[in-house]
DNA sequence: CTCCTTGGTCAACGGTTGTTGACTTTCAAG
DNA sequence: CTTGAAAGTCAACAACCGTTGACCAAGGAG
C-alpha cells in the first residue's frame, strides 16, 4: 500500500544523503535537509523521529562484496581493488558513514558491525585460516584509499586510473587475503 | 623572554588537543577546553584569537618520517611499518588531524600538504621514480591503518602487535616504494 | 455534504555555541 | 607606595541548533 507521502519521505533520505555524505553528521543540520528537500523541518521529525535515527536510515550500507568463489584464486585482489573503485559511483553511503563514524562512537559501531559481517563471511571462502586479520587488512587498505581519495583528495590519489588502481592495490588485497598464515 | 601567562597558553594548548583529538573539530567547544585548562572561555580567545586559529596551532603536525638513505633497501617497508605503530604513543596530533579534516576543507588541505611535504621528500630518495604517485599509495596504507586502529577501533586491527603490523604492512609499504614503474 | 485521518505549515521553546566588552585583580617597575 | 600594563573574571550578545505543539489544508469514506 502505497501513501501519499512516500515522495516527501524519499525526497529526504535522498537530501539527507547528500548532506551527511558531503558535511559529516554533526555539521548537517535538518533545517538544511529540509530545505533541499523543499519542506518543511517539522516534517523530517515527524517522519524520522529525531536526526540520529534519520542518519541510521539514510546510512544504511551495502558492501556488495563480490563473490569470490566464482573467481580464479589469484586475481581475487584483482577484482577486489576494482569493485571499491567502482562501489561508490552515485552511492554515497560509504562517504556519510566515514564522515560521522569518525567522531560519532555509535556510527563508529555500526562501521564495525557492518564490516565485520559483510567482510568476514566473504573471507572466509579464500583465506587459509587468521580470518578475522586478513579482513581487518583488507579493511585498513579499502577505508585507507577511500578516505585519500574521497574525502581527503590527496591529488596523486585522486589521478589514479582504475587500472592504476587495480595494479597496485590489487597485490596488496591479494596477500592480505591468501598469504599462508604468519605467526605472531 | 618569558611572560607570566606562558603556563596558561601552554594548559590551553594541551587541553585543546586533548579534546580536539577525542572528539573532533565541530564537537570541541571553546568551553570545555577552557574548563579542562581551568580558566575562562575568554582566555582562549584572548590568547589565540579564535576557535580556527586555536586548531591550527594546536594540530601541528610533524610525522618525523625517518631517514631511509641509512636503511638497508630491502627493510625500509618493515622500518616504516615500525615507525607508523610507535609514532604515535602519547602525541594525539594527527588523531586530532584526522578526526577534524574529514569534515573541514581547511583541515583536509592542511592534511594535503603536510604529507605531500614531508612524505614527499623521504619517497624520493628511495624511489625508481613515479614519486608522488608512490607517496599518496603509502598515504592510504598508512591513514587507512590508523583509523581502522585508533579511531574507528576495528578489533582485528586493535588486537595487532608491533610484529604483527611490521610483517603484515611491512611488505606493502617496501612494494609501493621499490616495485619498478609500472604503467597506467 | 460531513467527518476524520493524513499531509503540511508556522512560530516558538530551551539550550548551546563562538565571541565580545566591561570589569576586577595581580604584580613588577618607577 | 603609586601606577599602569598584563592577567584573569563575569555577564551578556547574537546566531543557530534540535525539537515541539498548535494550527491549517486536503481528500477520501460514510
Amino acid at each position: 500500500m502505497a501513501r501519499r507521502s512516500d515522495v516527501t519521505r524519499q525526497a529526504i533520505l535522498e537530501a539527507a544523503r547528500e548532506r551527511f555524505a558531503s558535511d559529516g553528521y554533526e555539521r548537517t543540520t535538518i533545517r538544511a535537509i529540509a530545505a533541499d528537500a523543499g519542506i518543511d523541518p517539522a516534517m523530517v521529525m515527524r517522519y524520522y523521529g529525531n536526526k540520529e535515527n534519520l542518519f541510521s536510515v539514510a546510512a544504511d550500507l551495502d558492501l556488495r562484496v563480490p563473490d569470490l568463489t566464482e573467481v580464479p584464486r589469484a586475481d581475487i585482489g584483482a577484482v577486489l581493488a576494482r569493485h571499491v573503485m567502482t562501489r561508490w559511483e552515485g552511492d554515497e553511503t560509504l562517504m556519510a558513514l566515514l564522515r560521522a563514524g569518525v567522531t560519532n562512537p555509535a556510527i563508529a559501531e555500526r562501521m564495525r558491525s557492518i564490516f565485520a559481517a559483510q567482510l568476514g563471511p566473504v573471507v572466509v571462502t579464500v583465506a587459509p585460516g587468521q580470518v578475522e586479520t586478513r579482513a581487518g587488512l583488507v579493511s585498513t587498505q579499502v577505508l585507507g584509499f577511500t578516505l585519500c581519495r574521497y574525502i581527503l583528495k590527496f591529488p596523486p590519489v585522486v589521478a589514479m586510473s582504475v587500472e592504476d588502481v587495480v595494479r597496485w592495490l590489487g597485490p596488496t588485497l591479494q596477500r592480505y587475503l591468501t598469504e599462508p598464515e604468519v605467526l605472531a
